[in-house]
RNA sequence: GGCCCCAUCGUCUAGCCCGGUCUAGGACACCACCCUUUCACGGUGGGGACAGGGGUUCGAAUCCCCUUGGGGUCACCA
């Protein structure tokens, strides 16, 4: 069933775009009930927000076209109209909409430059992902496209709030900072919580070009946010986001070793603390040693990285207490003999050792969290393949 | 393509409505230097924009027109 649009021109006002006129003609008949008795999304949004008494409509951009249809179906039924205001879109850097199908995107587009027919074992029915390859509207669900990205190796961007949550944007940033692509209070403020917002938010500052989605900057807002944390907040904020999100994680860790890592890693947190430090609670002979990191740190010239760890190993298992300040002792103590006093030089192999990289807290926390018996074995592992 | 909307640094933006205070401000990014016993943080400095062309005006980023460019929309989806 169709609604038949009146005869000349509409005019929509619009809080943030101003009034713009579409010439007569322009809004054909449309839908307002479907074959199968549902009535479409223009009607039912008409008279649901009538019933509502709502008074403001703020939406996308990409709705403005359709308020004209949404303005003679008011006008037919004798509804009131509410304020409009058209908010910019939301793009990705290259110009393309932001879109919650922009995750299925990125893993059309690698099954088909690999060529795969099926897929991977253990990651999505091969019913369905010969129909989800073929329909580019068809939408995986949240553990089947994390299963599918993470047997092809890719990652997936943020896109809903929980993507954000879940890599550890705190929710106030990601207010902060969502509230600035399109508005902005001005004097030369970008910092601000949701009070403030609640009571500078304003429609007319409302930009109307749409704003492409800067991650790095969000991160370096989110970053800020953490370092100016409280060391007690951010080790309480970091416990409760790991029980929600790295449960496995949380539970391979004692809460002393916890609390150490928290305090190591609270100046160095870009986001979370938890998937860059993964190599914690892997298993010794697990974790995987990144081969360039070993190449420049552990091999070359003697005396090179191995040999410093030969010595370095006989000198650690004779460390009294295991902990931060008797590690730092002794290996500075090694450092000054052997390197002209250059810890990095001694410093690197060992992370690389233990880590399998060239990242980590502290060298002394990340040795005293994994403890005496994991140092040593890491240790001994490298020396091994490396040596 | 028709219709509608938009146009300031690489990006998010301030300034525009009410022309002069703008040799255009801030932030992120970038570059350099400093700090530094890893990575990072931090500090100082630097490069970087009014899309183009016509008007109006004593004077235009700010007002008008055109061009160019970008976007949105044209579903029995929401």
């Amino acid at each position: 069933m169709r609604f038949r649009t009146p005869d000349g021109p509409i005019t929509i006002k619009d809080e943030i775009l101003g009034e713009a006129t579409l010439p007569a003609g322009e809004v054909d008949d449309f839908v307002i009930r479907k074959a199968d008795g549902f009535p479409t999304y223009h009607f039912a949004v008409v008279v649901d927000d009538e019933l509502m008494g709502v008074t403001h409509v703020l939406r996308a951009q990409e709705h403005f076209n359709n308020t004209a249809k949404h303005i003679v179906l008011q006008d037919a039924l004798g509804f009131r109209r509410p304020t409009y205001g058209h908010l910019p879109l939301i793009f990705n850097p290259d110009g393309s909409k932001m879109s919650k199908r922009d995750k299925d995107k990125v893993l059309r587009k690698t099954v088909t430059d690999r060529k795969l027919a099926e897929p991977p074992a253990g990651t999505v029915d091969a019913a369905r992902f010969t129909a989800w390859l073929g329909d580019k509207n068809t939408q995986l669900d949240y553990e089947e496209a994390n299963r599918l990205a993470n047997a092809l190796d890719v990652a997936l961007p943020e896109i809903n709030v929980d993507d954000f949550r879940r890599s550890g944007y705190l929710p106030e940033v990601v207010c902060n900072f969502l509230a600035l692509n399109g508005w902005s209070p001005g004097e030369n403020r970008e910092k601000f919580d949701n009070a403030f917002l609640t009571q500078a938010f304003d429609l007319s500052r409302v930009v109307k070009t749409p704003a492409k989605f800067d991650r790095v900057k969000l991160l370096s807002f989110n970053c800020d946010a953490i370092t100016g944390m409280s060391r007690e907040d951010f080790v309480r904020r970091a416990k409760s986001h790991g029980e929600t999100y790295h449960a496995e994680f949380m539970r391979k860790l004692t809460p002393t070793q916890f609390e150490s890592l928290a305090g190591a890693s609270h100046e160095r947190s870009k986001t979370d603390m938890f998937r860059g430090n993964r190599f914690l609670v892997l298993a010794d002979d697990a974790f995987v040693y990144d081969a360039k990191a070993a190449e420049k740190n552990l091999r070359g010239a003697e005396p090179n990285g191995v040999s410093h760890l030969r010595a370095l190993r006989a000198l650690l298992a004779e460390v009294k207490a295991w902990e931060p300040a008797a590690l730092e002792a002794a290996i500075k103590a090694y450092a000054d003999a052997h390197t002209e006093g250059q810890l990095g030089k001694v410093a690197q192999p060992l992370r690389v050792a233990v880590s399998g990289g060239t990242v980590s807290p502290p060298i002394f926390d990340t040795l005293s969290i994994l403890g005496r018996d994991s140092s040593l074995a890491r240790i001994d592992r490298a020396i091994k393949q490396f040596g």
